[in-house]
DNA sequence: GTCATCATGTAAGCCGTTACATGATTGC
DNA sequence: GCAATCATGTAACGGCTTACATGATGAC
């Protein structure tokens, strides 16, 4: 979950702990939140599995980054850069910029197309690869629509077998009012699906051609 | 949030651990599901804390209990009451028979007022206060709907006002599907709290009452 | 006699949290 | 100099999971 959503952020672009946090909260707030506690214990398990690596500081990626400024982010960032570019020694709690290794790029893959590991939040799970699935190959994102749509089907199926009228008012108004959303979801799914299979569009620039 | 689903069950008639997991996979299971694991640990919890006790096996709780018959639930309960009822020995891992006490009356009350705890699942918590407000006086349970109704509403205007174009595609539109869902979670509150209001009825035939 | 089901529990671990510790940089 | 913000980390704990241990009872 959290690794996923690191390695997704990272592949756009390296950034360091504390703007990574930002941007969680930012663009995936809706999701879920996260908190340092777990950030960096993360960053530091990802970095050790090889997924991740810190960039040297004051080197700005010569490899394969193409914005000449990292690129702090927020709105005052350029300050944040200014201070970034005159940094001589690091004092320890330094920015420790990270940057997907390409076994970060497998990795990020892998989970995205790995089954659901039991126990986890389905919906949030499957809320975050969606987000990220604009990496994925073509494919393999029909693949994950599918998935979804046929885990929501049979939720479906399975509620409207044994809801009918069981339990208090309010417990059987709540079953219901989550069939409909099940089905909505399910419809908007549908969409999506139907979306994709039409839009093999010639003109797709989508990077996910570099997975494949 | 499992205690608060094991005293919302017991509330309506004690029951043993094993059955107490089948009946919360069968009518809460759309919620989450539980696990002995976590369970039993829970029931311990509880009875140490004065919140839930064990009713003496063989003795069908002469105090408040309604029905002659413990019902153990299932199709074949029968088979498995006339086990009960000629249980002369306890033998280690017999059935406890776990049964609310006063303390637990408050105990659950207070759960479904309380303010969420932070870090918890919001949807999931107020699903679950929402399955079990049958109980709660109506002017208790109005408080939860509309405390749930503010905190959707903040949720959908934040959202409306952060989402416009950012990120990918995809994000974008897992954003926008939320939106939706919440602006129709939010209908259904309106809804819901438009009929307690309405139903002030003078056959209000919840026991509710008792809990004032 | 063996297998499925009923029944209770423990142990280890995962994945996250809050609270705390530490310190640099910048603006006032 | 002081507070706010930036920045990284550790420690303790919480709540839940799976896997395992144990054993009775009834069906076949």
């Amino acid at each position: 979950m959290l690794e996923l959503a690191i390695l997704g952020l990272l592949k756009d672009q390296p950034l360091h702990g504390y703007e990574l946090k930002k941007r969680l909260g930012d663009t995936l707030g809706f999701l879920w939140g996260v908190s340092f506690g777990s950030l960096y214990p993360a960053l530091r398990r990802l970095e050790r599995g090889g997924a991740i690596e810190i960039v040297a500081p004051g080197s700005v990626a010569p490899t394969s980054a193409a914005a000449p400024m990292p690129a702090t982010g927020s709105i005052g960032g350029e300050t944040a850069a200014a201070r970034l570019r005159r940094l001589p020694k690091p004092t320890r709690r330094t920015r420790k910029q990270y940057r997907l290794t390409s076994r970060g790029e497998d990795l990020f893959a892998e989970l995205l197309t790995a089954d659901d590991t039991p126990g986890a939040d389905e919906e949030k799970v499957f809320a975050l690869k969606f987000a990220f699935c604009g990496h994925l190959a073509a494919d393999a994102r029909l693949a994950l629509l599918e998935r979804r749509r046929a885990g929501l089907s049979e939720r479906l199926a399975q509620a409207r077998g044994s809801t009918p009228r069981r339990g208090d008012r309010y417990l059987r108004s709540l079953a219901e009012h989550r069939t409909e959303s099940t089905a909505r979801d399910l419809a908007w799914l549908d969409e999506l699906i139907a979306a994709e299979r039409r839009g093999a569009h010639p003109e797709q620039s989508q990077e996910g051609a570099a997975a494949s």
